[in-house]
RNA sequence: GACCCGGUAGCUCAGUGGUAGAGCAGCGGACUUUUAAUCCGUUGGUCGGAGGUUCAAGUCCUCCCCGGGUCACCA
């Protein structure tokens, strides 16, 4: 290693000799791109273009040689001749490395074999890479370095930035989207005192000046209320949440999350919504209403089912709601169906457990579950006519839970009971139950409009439009532990 | 957290107890239409770390570190 960045650093120091120290190099005018050059090569034969970027591989043939440059387009051949160069010019090719940045001028032309190519006429060392890079033909494989070193997985394989690319565009169709329905993008704290919103430990720091502890946000879902609360009629965060759990294909301690609540809105409306939403995310990704995940292709295009919570219970897991009443008949339940959820055995517990081991894997087509219990939604809206249950759906595309959706809660007597409810599962073990927030309460207590109100994650949503099967392949630096060397 | 698999040259990988290897990259040389260019020569290694067994350890044993997978936990 020493000795190979050695090599190069003697390039570089014999550039600087000739007073052509590339790192003093501030602006380089380009007039193409490698894709343009090929995409409208019947006009540019000819003509005179300038480039520049990566040099990613090199094929020398004595007084002349092929070069692969490689832009965020894509790459051309460049070719070089001690004809065209002169010998000066054409000598100092030996101080290029492969992975140095160059700037050329040349004519478009095609090879004999048929390869759009650039004869070049001036070449200048724009930045110099002073360690090699990957492999050309093997690239990187090791999964460990993808992820940790993510800019060599992106100089390797040129797809990874697609896939980003993909990424970006589709939160951007997603910004859009709510921005024309009257939506306003809004920022609230990633540090609060009470963490709430979700189910999930958090992340601890402290605030020096204040000398307290902070919470980094679950959710945003307190705070947004409080902004329909303040008057404003719809609004919607897309922005980082982060939750103290395990690591694995689909957990990251931070990830993405939409969330966006619509005054005057049912839960209905926003399933019309939410169905828009992914549809409009995934034209974004692929051109096409499709998603593909675990081995499913599914046309988003299709009508998409609705079915209630006891329903497909009854169907997939032979359990009806009724069976789930109170905790000790959760209890009978649970052995029964031999699952054991970690902790205490509630019904909210048992609810969860075999719904995720009998339910989920079988809703592939989209489908949205409506009607859960109460124990399960403590900020979900009751449903008139069945007070025990919510006015709550959450959507299932390829097993995989993609929405999360409610008539939100706006009584606060009701509210100030399900904390209460809420600390009672805290104490009795569960450490997920949400912390009372009287602030939160307050604002309640002020009147809140009826609301609807919507979750969805966007990397989990980007993976199941992609196919993207680890959470790490989305997220562009994934967490990962520390090395010694990287101190 | 448990179990399984992996960690050897810059990169991709061989090497199951007996002198650490190959391809690419690098370096030197030949070559003015190649594209995983080709041909000749060649440099490069704390074999993830620490102990142990053995005349001898990349290889066997123990512990540890890092990653991947499965399960558990969790939206």
């Amino acid at each position: 290693m020493d000795e190979l960045m050695a090599q190069r650093v003697r390039k570089l120091e014999e550039l600087r000799r000739m007073g052509m120290d590339p790192f003093q190099i501030t602006r380089f005018d380009r007039t193409h791109t490698a894709s343009e050059v090929h995409r409208r090569f019947d006009e540019l034969e000819g003509k005179a273009v300038t480039l520049a970027g990566r040099l990613v591989a090199r094929r020398g043939h004595g007084r002349a040689a092929f070069l692969d440059l490689a832009d965020h387009t894509g790459r051309i051949q460049l070719h070089v001749t001690e004809d065209r160069l002169g010998p000066e010019a054409y000598g100092r090719l030996d101080l290029v490395d492969l992975g140095d940045f160059i700037g050329v001028s040349g004519e478009v032309f095609r090879t004999r074999r048929g390869e759009v190519s650039i004869a070049v006429s001036e070449l200048r060392i724009l930045s110099k890479s002073l360690r090699p890079l990957p492999e050309k033909f093997h690239g990187l494989r090791d999964a460990e370095a993808k992820h940790r070193r993510r800019y060599l997985h992106l100089i390797a394989e040129p797809e990874v930035r697609d896939l980003f690319v993909a990424r970006s565009r589709m939160i951007t169709a997603i910004r859009h989207l709510l921005d024309e329905r009257g939506f306003v993008e809004v920022e609230t704290p990633m540090m609060q005192a009470i963490h709430g919103g979700a189910a999930a430990r958090p992340f601890v720091t402290h605030h020096n000046a204040l000398d307290i502890d902070l919470y980094l946000r679950i959710a945003p879902e307190l705070y947004l209320k409080r902004l329909i609360v303040g008057g404003f009629d719809r609004v919607y965060e897309i922005n980082r949440n982060f939750r103290n759990e395990g690591m694995d294909r689909d957990h990251s301690p931070e990830f993405t999350m939409l969330e966006l609540y619509q005054s005057y809105a049912d839960y209905h409306q926003i399933m019309e919504l939410t169905t828009e939403i992914i549809r409009t995310a995934a034209v974004a990704v692929s051109g096409a209403m499709k998603a593909r995940f675990a081995g499913h292709e599914i046309d988003l295009g299709a009508d998409w089912h609705v079915r209630t919570m006891d329903e497909v219970l009854r169907e997939f897991a032979g359990v009806s709601l009724a069976d789930l009443s109170d905790d000790s008949a959760a209890k009978a339940v649970a052995r029964a169906k031999e699952v054991d959820p970690d902790g205490p055995v509630t019904v909210a517990t048992v609810l969860n457990k075999v719904f995720d081991i009998y339910v989920q894997p079988n809703l592939v087509e989209p489908t949205y579950v409506t009607e859960f219990p109460v124990a399960v939604s403590p900020f979900a809206k009751r449903k008139p006519d069945q007070p025990e249950l919510t006015e709550r759906f959450e959507l299932f595309i390829a097993g995989q839970e993609t929405a999360n959706a409610f008539s939100e809660l706006n009584d606060p007597l009701d509210q100030r009971a399900r904390f209460e409810d809420q600390a009672r599962q805290r104490a009795a073990g569960d450490e997920e139950a949400q912390p009372m927030d009287e602030d939160f309460l307050r604002a309640l207590e002020h009147g809140m409009p009826p609301t609807g109100g919507l979750g969805i994650g966007m990397d989990r949503l980007f993976m199941l439009l992609t196919g993207t099967e680890s959470i790490r392949d989305v997220i562009l630096f994934p967490h990962m532990r520390p090395r010694a060397e990287e101190y």
